[in-house]
DNA sequence: CGGTTGGTTGAAACCTATCAACGGTTGTGG
DNA sequence: CCACAACCGTTGATAGGTTTCAACCAACCG
């Protein structure tokens, strides 16, 4: 079955996935990624719904090794708004986006791994030009999806938000070789979706559902197949990497 | 009578919206500033209306001297969003949101004055600490406000988001002494306002007319006055400069 | 087994968009 | 000076998309 299938995904590649991830936004040297490698500390582990940003404020940065967790922002009567996904590979609070803000956190939405960056070697990270260079496309690319997020938002159908975001999470899935073809573990409630499409819960269900009836998706027990990935890019107007 | 009262507002304090602007920014050094003046070109102007930025793709960045512009994402089927508000004293192309990208344009809403920076001297710029912090803060205000634009979007209703980016305009031109206590100029079209909402024009009429009937605020002839901004800051949960 | 969680469904109310028309203002040319 | 067109704001009626409320179901777990 499916879900059975899609359920260990042991990374392929390269045995961690933010240096794939680097290595992905640019040529990396073999020599930096072991001072990179060497200015981390040991992974730290979070249970689903931890914040584990806000923590400590000025909290050093840290990569994504495994899990899903999103960065929030929470308005005071409970309304919620996710504002990006953060997926195994991610930088947290290198750029702008994800650097500590007292109305934004950052909340696991699986069990999840990170290692941070230890304070005293930060220097010789952002000193490396590769990794630097790296980190500045990886910011881009973050950059850009925050746009993608807005013009969803704004001027965009429930029909088309949802397919948008579907097929953003499979291109940044491909990347770290958490896909299998068209299918992917899509592992967040329906209620995190609705979060971040600005929508009901209740809209999303029924607006993935009429994406299945379309022949154009799969959302069923955690995991998610992309049925025809060209007709909902049309449907959308996704352009990969947002150009 | 108000439209009349609003409508030349010689700047106050500096001669340059855009010293003023890094000098709130953070501490800039006179020495800096002059460097900094050396390096711009003589102000192009652009007529309400021009695309300014796609012209040319490696184009050098600018500031902002007077008028308003935006940046906007076109879809295909002609619906936009207008993703950020650029007034005058902001940086255009030095900071990630503004550079140069394929699928978003730099619109001028009114008249525009702009002053790019001379190709040659880009470095001369970037080196002084004093203007490159000072562009460092003012590019995290930059992203904080697109951060609040998802919000806005994602999350708010129609009364709310007027509001709030009434407020965030308000605080925006009254850094750059462009109030008049609680009063200031709004040169563009509700249409505008709409695209940047996430709304219709038609909604965008009533909303602002619901707003003036709270005793909230009152739009008129192209100019804006927050009747009570406390009340306003409340119903929408806004904080200055977006904590 | 009962309780909990997450997904599904139906009906109604609400918000917002769309369509269409009207009015005021401005600028222009006869 | 007036007629005219163009533009922008305004208003009403209607349709449609979304939300809310409520209930039900299935899977999972202690």
């Amino acid at each position: 079955m499916l879900t059975t299938a899609l359920r260990a995904t042991p990374s392929a590649t390269s045995s961690k996935s933010f240096v794939r991830r680097l290595e992905a936004c640019g040529g990396v040297a073999a020599a930096e990624i072991a001072i990179l490698e060497a200015a981390l500390h040991a992974p730290e582990t979070y249970r689903a719904g931890e914040l584990l940003h806000p923590p400590r404020p000025g909290a050093p940065p840290f990569f994504m090794v495994s899990g899903w967790a999103c960065l929030a922002r929470l308005l005071d009567d409970g309304r919620r708004q996710v504002l990006a996904f953060l997926l195994p590979g991610d930088g947290v609070g290198f750029d702008l986006l994800t650097q500590s803000r007292e109305s934004t956190s950052v909340l696991a939405l699986t069990p999840v791994k990170v290692q941070r960056v230890r304070q005293s070697l930060l220097g010789e990270i952002t000193g490396c030009p590769g990794v630097n260079r790296a980190l500045a496309v990886a910011s881009d690319q973050q950059q850009t999806r925050l746009i993608d997020q807005v013009v969803r938002l704004g001027r965009q159908t429930a029909y088309e938000r949802c397919a948008h975001l579907l097929l953003e999470l499979h291109g940044r899935l491909a990347e770290i070789g958490e896909t299998q073809g068209d299918a992917f573990r899509l592992p967040v409630k329906q209620e995190v979706l609705a979060d971040a499409l600005g929508l009901s819960l209740v809209h999303v269900n029924r607006t993935l559902q009429q994406l299945r009836r379309d022949q154009l998706v799969e959302v069923h027990g955690g995991a998610a197949i992309l049925k025809d990935r060209q007709a909902l890019a049309a449907t959308c107007e996704y352009r990969s990497g947002s150009t």
